[in-house]
DNA sequence: TTAATCTTGACTATTTTAGTCGGAATTACT
DNA sequence: AGTAATTCCGACTAAAATAGTCAAGATTAA
């Protein structure tokens, strides 16, 4: 799984038109509207507005008084639909085939770990709906068991 | 949290070495036989075992006979620690203040979604032991509720 | 002394990312 | 019918990241 600022963008695009919505706006809205919000180029939104529209999340309404709208209420897209749509997914693994190297080479120790890896990050994405983010509801959260750290806590990311 | 193939190399090499260690193997590890079993250029794993032994998870020993070792039982080294050496982390976020967008902007909607993702990946790595790969064991699940999708199942991960 | 091995730093080719740009098609409104 | 607003589409591009390669030097064991 790959999460760019692209398949960010499109969250942020989609739980924008959410937010609306959830106050009382209906009419399609408008990219430009959307940029100006959430500070993202018209150009590039209108790119990834044409990924979200072709996997079916958003409708398009053309001409005059156009823009986009959900195709589904905000509690039934996923933030994993989202970034699906506009963000190619790469293979974490690197045992190509499928079958998912039956004959267990050296190099395939870590399989295991990165398949689980990337469904822990699709379990988590899956879990969260656009409703959830716009009412700022808990998010679902991994229970961990406590280990002596080498390092210490890992920093830099989610401040 | 940025995780490359540079990132996975160093996992995997790292694996690999405690495996030859769990092995009865002891002496130190050399850059070249690892490349073999790993099937990673010789010339990239020194570029990343640099990077390793100023994070103090490896100890170098030059020239003849030298090689690489642990500088801390398996069970002491963390998935986390060793991708946190080799791969920069990548803030998640846009909201550049490490204070966290006290003043919520619209644009900051998803902020908290991008933060916890963040605290998810890191949870899953760092509960995982360079020992727990060799060993295969199993590894922690993120419970999820299930929800309905519109998209269907993301594919493309981890087969 | 010699061969093996790490160390370092500079260099490079490819791919990905994050856009920009221009124009065409469509629609609402007058 | 005409015009303005908007999506649609494809080509193009600059910058960064990725995944290396290469060459030369330092260190050590035998």
């Amino acid at each position: 799984m790959k999460i760019s600022t692209r398949g960010r963008y499109a969250v942020m695009a989609m739980a924008d038109m959410a937010q609306q919505k959830a106050r009382g706006q209906t009419g399609p809205f408008k990219l430009a509207d959307i940029g100006l919000r959430q500070e993202i180029s018209l150009n590039y939104l209108e790119q990834i507005f044409g990924d979200l529209r072709r996997a079916g999340l958003v409708e398009s309404h053309r001409g005059a008084h156009g823009g986009y709208t959900l195709t589904a209420k905000p509690t039934n897209i996923r933030i994993g639909d989202v970034i699906q749509a506009v963000d190619e997914p790469v293979d974490v693994t690197r045992c190509g085939t499928a079958h998912g190297c039956l004959t267990k080479q050296a190099r395939c120790l870590t399989h295991d770990l990165w398949a689980e890896l990337g469904n822990t990050i699709h379990g988590f994405l899956n879990a969260i709906s656009l409703a959830d983010v716009v009412d700022g509801k808990p998010l679902p959260r991994l229970p961990v068991e406590k280990q002596h750290s080498l390092v210490g806590l890992v920093q830099g990311v989610g401040e």
